[in-house]
DNA sequence: CATTGAATTGATAGCGCTAACATTTGTCAA
DNA sequence: TTGACAAATGTTAGCGCTATCAATTCAATG
């Protein structure tokens, strides 16, 4: 028993036994079994993240965030991929559930309603993350989705782009939000035309992002700008205008979303809207493990809001 | 005990009484404790899988790999981010093992000599992945980096490319044997050249790509081809490149390695070292799992090989 | 219908830890 | 020195499973 406590709370040890027992415990390779202690005290020292993609780098700069954050501490992370399919979160939030975890991070709002049923009657802490939205299970940190896309969208029409588009892969309820964005904002300034609006099921590459711009073009060859659902499309959709011989911004402007590292490379740079997914990460986590140690957060929501970043591929007028 | 016997092996229970257990497991929304199972059969499903990064698109194409050929399996894939650090990679393996894993799927050849210890002394199964080498832990699957990197200098070569250069970031043990490869068949063509190597600490992003390739070029403006140790600076060298009005592929080559879906979609597309990412995952886990049920694998060392795909970046003759 | 062996079910102990409480030791003031 | 109290350590039971072996049921046979 005080060997147990000598490892957990060094402090209600004296200082002889803990480096007695510390001798011994080098001497004998001895590590404590999680297993066990588990059983014994009811709760795990596991947080458990799930993400809907692991090669999405919207998500891998999320989970770097979360592990940078755990990084050194007692806490210890499980990943989860749902694969963006409802019913693979399902089964991971109940795997997950069974192991008694100190918390769940968790994508968007969009759960079942089985995975809801779950999540309320959980004994953990959970961490909504991605969005921001009314009545979160228990915390939530992200942004709006619909926000992020009106502005991108007033950007466009601010340059001077009277008929954008919106091309998009793979519609997750974030996307939707995001083309609903623009929809209505375009709807607002009145340039909103459906047959400039392409989207697919597929996942989101660059070459889907040259096919989406190319059908876009064929679908309405007046549309002069694309907002895209996402960087991949964005730099798509720059390769196959510059295939193409369609100058930009001059002729069309393109503007992405997320802001990953490579459109502001790119030739001309991309416009984009800067969203803090490594902060999102390492926040959530802190928020839940603050909760965790009794501290409860300030406010329940953290929106962690968004930057339009103008660059060339949208820079008409200057 | 029956009900433990009908969940775990429900052929050596009557078909009546598990019909019984279900119902009731159903209504009551039993769920098993895995701690406690853990506990009492001194084993668990968990199969830990530790990778360096989870930012880098090649692991996360490896882990998505994994996760695609674990899912609606049994076992739990429990993922660790050593971030390139040998240290942090130790206290993943320390902690991994504690919990009694089923096996152990690890990145590289290269740990720490504490590490290797803790790894041949471990009672699980382990597969090292990413590379090919002597004496594995116990299995083995990946490609000679090599190999990989001779290829593709030898193709810059073969396109008439007689003064190639070498930029290179985050010197991992695979950068580092990649470059070493360049340098062996740039040695045996009599054009290697020590200034047209250029690398740094810092890891790799498109943008670094653009400085590297302009770092090089005024230190050695001679060059006429890159060989980049990944395809985020390969897309950076051919977008500075651009900037720079410099003609590629006539009067500069540009290969990149890993053939990351975009470089097939850029403007001219790149060149790359195709690398099996996804299927390093999957046989990973598929080789384990059959180790655990009993099967030995044909090899103990798979190597899966890679392709050299020449693109427009190096199409030089034609 | 008894006998036999296989199929199925059940009883028992214990995995390694921790919560809760009990006991011992130490410290200080009266 | 004594008592009072805090600090440190120890004792006990039990977390929820599974390995092992024992007991029962079942099916097939002579």
């Amino acid at each position: 028993m005080t060997v147990s406590r000598a490892l957990r709370n060094p402090d209600k040890v004296s200082e002889k036994t803990l480096l007695k027992i510390k001798a011994v415990v080098d001497r004998l390779g001895y590590v404590p079994d999680p297993a066990a202690s588990a059983l014994a005290a009811g709760k795990t020292n596991v947080i458990g993240v799930i993400v809907p993609s692991v090669t999405n780098n919207v998500f891998s700069d999320v989970m770097r965030g979360v592990y940078e954050a755990a990084e050194g501490s007692k806490w210890q992370i499980q990943l989860g991929n749902s694969r963006y399919s409802p019913l693979e979160e399902e089964t991971l939030v109940r795997t997950f559930l069974s192991q008694k975890p100190a918390g769940l991070i968790l994508s968007g709002l969009d759960q079942s309603s089985e995975t809801s049923k779950l999540l309320m009657g959980a004994d953990c802490r959970i961490v909504q993350i991605m969005e921001c939205g009314p009545d979160p299970y228990d915390m939530m940190v992200g942004f709006s989705h619909v926000d992020a896309s009106r502005a991108a969208t007033r950007h466009l029409l601010e340059q001077g782009y009277d008929r954008p588009g919106y091309i998009a892969a793979r519609l997750d309820p974030r996307s939707q939000r995001r083309l609903k964005g623009f929809k209505t904002e375009a709807e607002l300034a009145g340039v909103y035309a459906p047959n400039r609006v392409v989207t697919t099921p597929r996942p989101s590459t660059v070459t889907l992002g040259c096919e989406l711009v190319a059908d876009l073009l064929s679908k309405a060859p007046d549309t002069n700008a694309v907002l895209c659902n996402n960087d991949d499309l964005a730099l798509g959709a720059l390769f196959e205008c510059q295939r193409r011989g369609v100058r930009i911004p001059e002729e069309f402007g393109i503007c992405g979303f997320n802001d990953l590292e490579m459109v502001a490379a790119a030739n001309p740079s991309i416009t984009s809207v800067r969203t803090f997914r490594l902060d999102m990460g390492r926040i959530a986590f802190e928020n839940l493990v603050e909760a965790l140690q009794g501290a409860e957060p300030q406010q329940k929501t953290i929106d962690l809001g968004f930057d339009v970043i103008p660059r060339g591929s949208t820079e008409r007028t200057a």
